[in-house]
RNA sequence: UAUGCAGGCCGUUCUAUCGCUUCAUCGCAAGGUGGGGAGGAAAGUCCGGACAACACAGGGUGCCGUACCACCUAACGGGUGGGCAGGUGGCGGGUAACUUCCACCUGACAGAUAGUGCCGCAGAGAACUAUACCGCCAUGCGCCCAUGUAUGGGUGCGAGGUAAGGGUGAAAACGCGGGGUAAGAGCCCACGGAUGUACCAGCAAUGUUGCAUCGGGUAAACCUUACGGGUUGAAAAGCCAAAUAGGUUGCAAUUGGUUACGUGUAACCAGGGGGGCGGCCCGCUCUUCAUUUGCAAUGGGUAGGCAGAUACAGGUUACAGGCGACUGUAAUCGCAGAUAAAUGAUAGAAUCCGCGCUUGCGUGGAACAGAACCCGGCUUACAGGCCUGCAUUUUUA
RNA sequence: CGGGACGUAGCGUAGCCUGGUAUCGCGCCAGCAUGGGGUGCUGGAGGUCGGAGGUUCAAAUCCUCUCGUCCCGA
């Protein structure tokens, strides 16, 4: 639904480059998730919770994130790979909300997506869960600008 | 053609758009272009190797593992071929029990005749050749009966022989038939079985035959014999190394505490080492240290990075050797390399399966399952499909 | 990635090494005692020993495979 509204704007090109989501913008440091876990702020929605905390990057994106299933509701690799793929895939395609409130605090944020329910969900559902969630977190980054 | 058994192979495909990762290339850069991107089990982690670090004269013992024989292999607890045992099926033979032959499957398949232990309950007895329960057979003494008058029968007590029969049990001291005997017993014989041994055949396991012997089971009980194993695993081992804190060294500055006030000065008190005066102690005096700060150097080393780590017991094809596992030669191919961890999402089409209506539409679904240092096996999971061999049945030629 | 332990009645456990009978407590059911309940006393039921296969005359126990749960190392 982005792609075809940004094609309408005539500013194709450069717009969809949004739509990424490379190494830099994945949360890859162990200290920073340790961090992230003890003094990070929680929202839920079932069935995710985002666990984020403002803080700083040493890369230049506004955000970095990263995903999480837990082995105890998921036996089979199989499974959490795929639920993992499909929280990657609806955040990058949601995530410009996310960049711009970021951008115009002039804040940068770790956030961690963690699955908590026990059932196989498809992309759909995922997807329009994912975008309540991310519209959840801007309001609450928009509430305390301290 | 169908069924069964055995073995092997495949295990969704294509297009578009948006993404991820890696390599190459272009570009000052932003970025662009092109190529590669999960499996037969990637799984369980049950074995074996490669690689690495540490240890190591040699021998014995212990511990762990393996176990018919030969071969294959880098190696193996894997594989191939053979032997033996058991089972299934088939054509025959036979009244039947059973069985020649053929095919397939299964086997932790060394040793119980080295030793120790155990074998509940039942049973007389559960293991060095048996404490005889019922029974069978003689026999001593007593009593009773019969008569043909020295024997027979019955019965009680005693002392023997006997493992044929009954009974117990999962299992009873080779099986079975005959001879033999008082009754019996491999005591003897025929057939069969087991063990040892000799000759022959075979590399060997083993087999044929002869001779000797007849000793229950259990080694997935201890054990014996033979062979093998040093220990630890990519979190091994190594290289580069920010920031912060701390270590060491050098240089510079700074003694510490209490009291007073104007808060950096003054006064008072006090420790260790060294030097000087002095023969020595005391004493006097000088200096330094402990402490803190700054700067510089340095080694260890965290985050992070490099590398280990993806070209090797490699795949495919052809030829040759071998019954086969496999090996040799030649040609050809380059086939994942992530690291909080890529290989995805959406839409459409095809293929297959299920359901509904009904003969082409609708709708739902796409087995098991996701690389993490690599390789060879084993084991386990798996929708559906294909191929080969063997056996049987039916039909056709 | 590597290493280790445990699955027994509704719940918690013993038995496993050294193979033949599955133990104990709580809970459950019935009876007695009480006007009734609790407490107490007596009796009783309830077990694929996680699953499959093997060894053995005989397996919860021994062996192999497998499923699940938990713990440890980094």
């Amino acid at each position: 639904m982005y792609i075809t509204r940004f094609k309408n704007t005539g500013e194709c090109k450069a717009t969809l480059k949004q739509f990424t989501l490379n190494k830099e913008e994945r949360l890859k440091s162990r200290k920073l998730m340790d961090e992230l876990f003890v003094s990070g702020k929680t929202l839920t929605v079932f069935p995710f919770r985002l666990v984020w905390i403002e803080t700083k990057l040493l890369v230049d994106y506004p955000a970095q994130m990263a995903v999480s299933v837990s082995k105890r509701n998921f036996k089979h690799a199989v499974d959490r790979n795929r639920l993992k793929r499909l929280m990657r895939e609806a955040y990058r395609k949601n995530k410009p909300g996310v960049y711009d409130t970021a951008k115009q605090l002039n804040k940068q944020y770790a956030l961690m997506l963690i699955y908590t329910g026990r059932k196989m969900v498809d992309y759909a559902e995922v997807e329009s869960k994912i975008i309540i969630t991310l519209k959840k977190f801007t309001e609450r980054c928009n509430e305390t600008p301290a």
